[in-house]
DNA sequence: ACTTGAAGCTGCCGCTGCGGCAGCTTCTAC
DNA sequence: GTAGAAGCTGCCGCAGCGGCAGCTTCAAGT
């Protein structure tokens, strides 16, 4: 089945403009071309078509995008990355909503009984979920310890690497079923589990109580990492931060 | 208090350059421009910047961004209206999500059992939630009466037909702010809008009775103003069909 | 067979929202 | 007194389309 342009622009909500643009740079040739000219779409350009408006939508440029869907190679794994990046992508939008409902309560309050703004005293909270714009930046790598772990892995196994990630994910299912329970993040189970973690972290590098409540902070501020969390449980990735910093406040002062 | 550029750019996540660009095109001037030309930010301006960035993540142009600071009487009420549009946001993303699932699970299944995609049959399907990612985008299209409004909308000219869109979006915004507040879709409040929204109707043609409630009716029925509806608020769609019945069941028997 | 309105096509120009310089001026801070 | 960080003001450029103009093509009615 083929459709023609215009169609193809109803369905999914661009112009044909737009679709013609995306031609014309390479991103998505129609899959026939008429003799008279007309572009004519078939099914395999529509699941593209999604992939890249969703991408477009996390705020991909258009040449990542190219890169990203040529060297794809299991398509139902990349649309699995896409999912995991939209949940980041609203739980982002969610923590801005917050943030304004903080201003908003903060200006209500001060214009109620005149003291002045709190939020100010810490301005970053103004721009809570606002930062990371940028999911490139998740896409592509993680900061800092990026170095260090990409040295890791280099002399490792891909079974090892492999087993590895089981086991952080093991953990982190453990860790929800102690969200489950309703256990806080700062009583002793969930405690005894976060300084099992950091013992093994001590193992491949150690790290200072700063570079510890980084790594923390990117549990929720990472899209990545974030994303990882919420699709075990909602709420884990704020957990397990919560859990890292009290574990930092209690043991490592 | 007052900070520096850098400051405010650390502490918002933009650049100092995109700062210096919202002052050049006068969408934020700085509090203060020191003797040597620095600019100096206070509390004022740190919010109007939270503002600014709340929009634009909405997709919000920067001229009209700068319309909307400009003529906002209640910071508190703009507030809230930008809240209302996050959360809009948020649910979109969330139905984008929903959208990329189902497509992983058709992937899945024809993979699995050799069967065609199924949502290829409709493919709309593919594309919910993408529709919208403009804000107006989502009250554009009006069916039923679309051919009386088109034929109305053809003697006008674009800004007339782009105020008429902003209007009908404050409408809704309105009557969320209504079901927020908890006024059943039959009290005053509620029906007087509606009155309003009556007369109006009456200015562009004269409608039956029937055809009164066969729009109401499409207000959940009709998947795209469903979707403008929930866009806004959960529930809205009917909260406005309600209304509407309400309505006329009251005043037009 | 002929018109006619809708839908296509191909350029080309323009806009928005910055990023990235270069080149120069302040400010501390040792 | 000089180095290094932070500011400033232009100016150029790029991505991602929107909006034409000018021409062709198609399906449908008469």
């Amino acid at each position: 089945m083929a459709w023609p342009i215009a169609e193809v622009a109803r369905m999914s909500g661009v112009t044909a403009r737009t679709l013609r643009h995306y031609d014309e740079i390479g991103l998505l040739p129609p899959a026939r071309i008429g003799s008279n000219g007309h572009r004519y779409y078939e099914e395999r350009q529509l699941l593209q078509l999604q992939q890249i408006l969703v991408l477009r939508a996390l705020g991909v440029g258009l040449s990542e995008i190219a890169r990203i869907l040529g060297d794809q190679v299991d398509e139902l794994e990349a649309l699995r990355g896409h999912h995991l990046r939209l949940v980041a992508e609203r739980n982002r939008l969610d923590s801005l909503a917050a943030t304004v409902s903080r201003t908003i309560a903060d200006l209500e309050r001060s214009r109620r009984d005149g003291t002045p703004m709190t939020s100010i005293n810490r301005p970053e909270n103004l721009f809570e979920g606002i930062q990371p714009a940028d999911i490139d930046e998740s896409l592509r790598d993680f900061p800092e310890q990026a170095e260090a772990a990409r040295r890791a892995t280099a002399a490792m196994t891909p079974a090892e690497i492999e087993a590895g990630q089981r086991e952080r994910t093991a953990r982190m299912v453990r860790l929800a079923e102690l969200l489950a329970a309703g256990h806080p993040a700062d009583a002793e189970p969930t405690q005894h589990m976060i300084d099992e973690e950091y013992q093994l972290l001590g193992e491949i590098r150690t790290v200072s109580v700063e570079e510890y409540l980084a790594i923390a902070r990117s549990c929720t501020e990472n899209a990545q990492w974030n994303a990882a969390y919420e699709a075990i449980a909602p709420g884990l990735a704020a957990y397990q931060r919560a859990a890292m910093e009290a574990y930092a406040a209690a043991r490592l002062a």
